[in-house]
DNA sequence: CCCTAATAATTTGCACGTAAACTAATTAGG
DNA sequence: CCTAATTAGTTTACGTGCAAATTATTAGGG
């Protein structure tokens, strides 16, 4: 029943709400601005560095699986951001590209985010914000390993 | 094109990635554990210390709309885990308890949780640890107020 | 007292994620 | 060369969330 540091119980409790409610926030921010969500904006990012990537590529890199990506990626297809082509030399995959529409949202998308990141990070410093990055980067790795 | 904190771009990513797969970690560590999901865990956690409340407590309580507290309480009410019942002050509103069941998977559940706070924290100063707090608490009430 | 406001919960329609089963194409080993 | 394992992508079934519309009940103002 006694806990050794108080302060960890709180942790699980803002986890889970900072979770969700952070995750609602940037959805909101973005989709009142540039009208995406901010699953199919992390997309939009990732493919401006990667165009033309495959389908795997795109999962591993947002983070994803690849059934979560084809949903994704065919309401983006819908909406005429993004576009599938075949691959030739492998006949299984096929690549993602963004369409010139999808270039256009895009900028638009990295300067909300620069906004959004500044009010995301307003009263932490520098220092703390390594802090949080640490925080963050240690969850996948250290959570995962333990478990399996 | 030049950003002037290069630590500004990485924190959305972070973020988004972190948000993903620290839930998921989450996640998969009740779910190999005491075998329920975050969400649900949480409703325990809350009635626990707020035993027949009304659903719509819970919502708050949680962080949830209304809408999403209908469906979890309707799935755990089919697992055992919780009960409704009709209040007779209000015959709009309803309650909601931890059966038997719920109780001591409660218990399991909290239990799992100071084992994934310790695992979280592994690596963080307790100053550390309170910096993150600032920043997962600053997230709402800053990033909300800003947009509407 | 009655008609309108507000409130509690639900329903509906959608976005997004997973896991597991499946199809099709490629690669590796006997 | 042919079969077995692997890989890429999709489909299916489900959990979880939201917003907006709906239903039922209560509360409040004329």
């Amino acid at each position: 029943m006694a806990i050794a540091r108080p302060i960890d119980r709180r942790l699980f409790f803002f986890l889970d709400r900072a979770h969700t409610q952070m995750a609602k926030a940037a959805d909101n921010f973005l989709s009142t601005r540039s009208g995406v969500s901010t699953a199919q904006a992390a997309v939009l990012i990732y493919l401006g560095y990667n165009d033309n990537c495959r389908l795997s590529d795109l999962a591993e890199g947002t983070g994803r699986k690849n059934s979560a990506i084809t949903g994704l990626v065919t309401r983006m297809e819908k909406s005429g951001l993004v576009q599938r082509d075949n691959q030739m030399t492998d006949r299984r995959s096929k690549t993602v590209s963004l369409t010139g529409k999808g270039w256009a949202l895009r900028e638009d998308v990295m300067n909300d985010f620069r906004d959004f990141n500044e009010r995301l990070t307003k009263g932490l410093t520098d220092s703390d914000i390594e802090t949080v990055l640490k925080f963050l980067s240690i969850g996948p790795e250290n959570l995962e390993n333990g478990i399996n």
